[in-house]
DNA sequence: GCCGTTTTCGGCCCGACTGTTTTCAGTCG
């Protein structure tokens, strides 16, 4: 079985074999495609299929053939051949912090040395005194690299909601502080990635030292690993590694721009600059020694002929291309959101659990709230609330105030059953954790559902199944909910979803606290899929959100049977 | 190995920081 992120990770590994016999540019060449592959919606295999292998940004003729071996075999025979003349222990030495390739690869010809035990008693053997560039310090650095890596501290990267609320709170901690002017996150938490290596954080201040030495303080920094004049680095509690740069205010949008990457973004930037005779780094864009650009992000942009690129869009997927011919279509934001479909009651909530949904929904400006009362269970109702209504369960309990459903999908939903409702069937009953005989209610009578919700739950992280979820929304006429945990769609589905002609649904976390992640992400998310507000369900005011009478019914099936049919793709984390 | 509204050949982002150095190589982002 093959699949894109195997295909990925053995070109990451051919880039790292490269780099340790000291190729210069192919690594490069390598990790871009492998880059590339990973943020695909769709197979490999239907790609090439198509014979579009070499659309795909980096991929040329040699690596185009390297995959189609790769869909044919399972394997690679330029990568096999490498493993075998070079010993895999030196890629895991190169990956060690500190280390990189020029390292590892004097290690294995100057001592012999083919991976991490083997260095290990070569340091404590001695061996590397009195080699040229490793002085003590060198060596220690080394030896507690060797120990972390032992003990499984691995850096790994974490899911963007659980970082949020870090984020947050070191953004409000500098904020509070009396020494920081201006202070943003950048990289990849803003551009919306699904997983978050690290945290950048960029501030403005005329007193940089003092940033720091508050910074260092904070109660979730643990340690502080290096301290520059404008840069330091720091693991919080758990190991979780923050940069903390000062920029002046004058460079502030060039850093910004500059630290949100994405790197391929920034190299296609900075080679499109050279052609124009401009120069572009972190403190500005140049013609010679004149600095043209770099207070603001939009002013970078523009000085390179380019309209303002949102950062979720900043992956080097055509956004550049489309910038330098005129202004992006606008991504959906927050202001957009005119209501929330999709919120859950415990079943045992009373009336003023209704309440308070409604009164907080108000308070945003929202036309309407749909609750759902009870979980993801057979017994849940959902209801649509104009935001005016004061509720009270009982009263809800009554067919007229049921204007919309939310197709509730559980660990036990097969959308290859759904998929084969006919199109005149109505969806009145949600059908969560429904069992085997449940699955019939599916084809009561009533409207169809606005909404297809926790597909995640039911096994959508397989490509096939999130396509017919897709199917069935696209059917119907119903969004699906995009946003952060297992159980809605990430970027990627959510791309996926979009091109099948299906909206989303983005939470608005109405009654989390004020830290919670879900509206954020979720709308990271939807702006990094793409999506305009048209393409956004939630943003529509309440009388065309609402499908009671056959015409409005009648309609949405018009419009979504125009809507090209779904295309099954594979569903990757972000890039 | 990839790529091209200046190029199908000759480029390939660029600066901070560290450790080891009397001017730089390696790593990182």
């Amino acid at each position: 079985m093959t699949s894109n992120a195997e295909a990925a990770e053995i070109f990451r590994t051919i880039a790292d074999f490269l780099d340790l016999l000291g190729e210069k540019f192919k690594p490069e060449a390598y990790r871009r495609a492998a880059r590339s592959i990973e943020s695909l919606t769709e197979e490999l295999g239907a790609v090439a299929a198509r014979k579009e292998l070499r659309s795909i940004p980096g991929v040329g003729d040699a690596i185009a053939e390297k995959i189609e071996e790769y869909l044919r075999t399972g394997s690679v025979p330029y990568y096999e051949r490498l493993k075998r003349e070079i010993p895999p222990g030196l890629v895991e030495l190169m990956r060690l912090p500190g280390l990189g390739p020029k390292t590892a690869r004097r290690f294995w010809v100057d001592l012999g040395v083919e991976g991490p035990n083997e260095l290990r008693d070569a340091i404590a053997a001695g061996r590397l005194v009195g080699m040229k560039g490793f002085g003590e310090k060198k060596i220690d650095q080394i030896r507690s690299a060797l120990a972390a890596s032992a003990a499984g501290a691995g850096a790994s990267r974490r899911p963007i909601e659980e970082v949020y609320p870090v984020a947050r709170a070191l953004v409000h901690a500098l904020e509070d502080g009396n020494d920081a002017d201006r202070v943003e996150v950048a990289g990849s938490f803003r551009r919306a990635r699904e997983t978050v290596g690290d945290l950048d954080l960029l501030v403005t201040s005329k007193d940089p030292a003092r940033v720091f030495e508050t910074f260092s303080t904070h109660p979730l920094v643990a340690e502080v690993m290096m301290r520059g004049e404008t840069k330091e680095t720091v693991l919080l509690q758990g190991g979780f590694q923050v940069d903390l740069r000062v920029v002046k205010p004058e460079e502030f949008g060039a850093a910004l721009q500059y630290f949100t990457g994405s790197k391929d973004h920034n190299v296609r930037l900075r080679s499109l600059a050279r052609d124009r005779g401009l120069k572009v780094n972190e403190y500005g864009v140049f013609r010679g020694d004149e600095r043209i650009a770099g207070a603001t992000e939009e002013e970078v942009y523009g000085s390179l002929g380019l309209a303002f690129i949102p950062p979720e869009l900043r992956e080097d997927r055509g956004e550049i291309e489309r910038a330098a011919r005129g202004p992006l279509a606008p991504l959906v934001s927050d202001p957009d959101l005119k209501g929330d479909l999709h919120i859950h009651l415990p079943p045992d909530a009373g009336p003023e659990a209704v309440d308070r949904a409604v009164a907080e929904a108000r308070g945003r400006g929202y036309a309407y709230v749909g609750v759902v009362v009870g979980g993801v269970g057979a017994d849940s109702r959902v209801w649509l609330l104009p935001p005016t209504t004061r509720a009270r369960i009982p009263e809800l309990r009554t067919p007229r105030l049921a204007v919309s459903a939310v197709l509730e999908t559980g660990r036990d939903a097969v959308p290859d059953e759904l998929a084969e409702i006919p199109h005149d069937a109505r969806i009145v009953r949600p059908i969560g954790g429904a069992s085997a005989s449940d699955r019939s209610t599916v084809r009561g009578r009533g409207p169809p559902p606005t909404l297809v919700a926790h597909v995640g739950a039911s096994g959508a992280t397989e490509a096939a199944t999130l396509a017919a979820w897709v199917e069935v929304a696209r059917r119907v006429g119903a969004g699906i909910e995009v946003g952060p945990g297992s159980e809605r769609l990430d970027s990627g589905a959510a791309r996926t979803a979009l091109e099948a002609g299906v909206r989303l649904h983005v939470p608005t976390g109405l009654l989390a606290p004020p830290d919670d992640p879900t509206r954020a992400v979720a709308l990271g998310f939807a702006r990094r899929a793409g999506a305009a507000p048209d393409s956004v369900i939630n943003v529509r005011a309440e009388a065309e959100v609402s499908t009671t009478g056959s015409g409005s019914t009648r309609e949405r099936r018009g419009r979504s049977s125009d809507l090209p049919r779904s295309r099954p793709g594979a569903r990757r984390p972000g890039s």
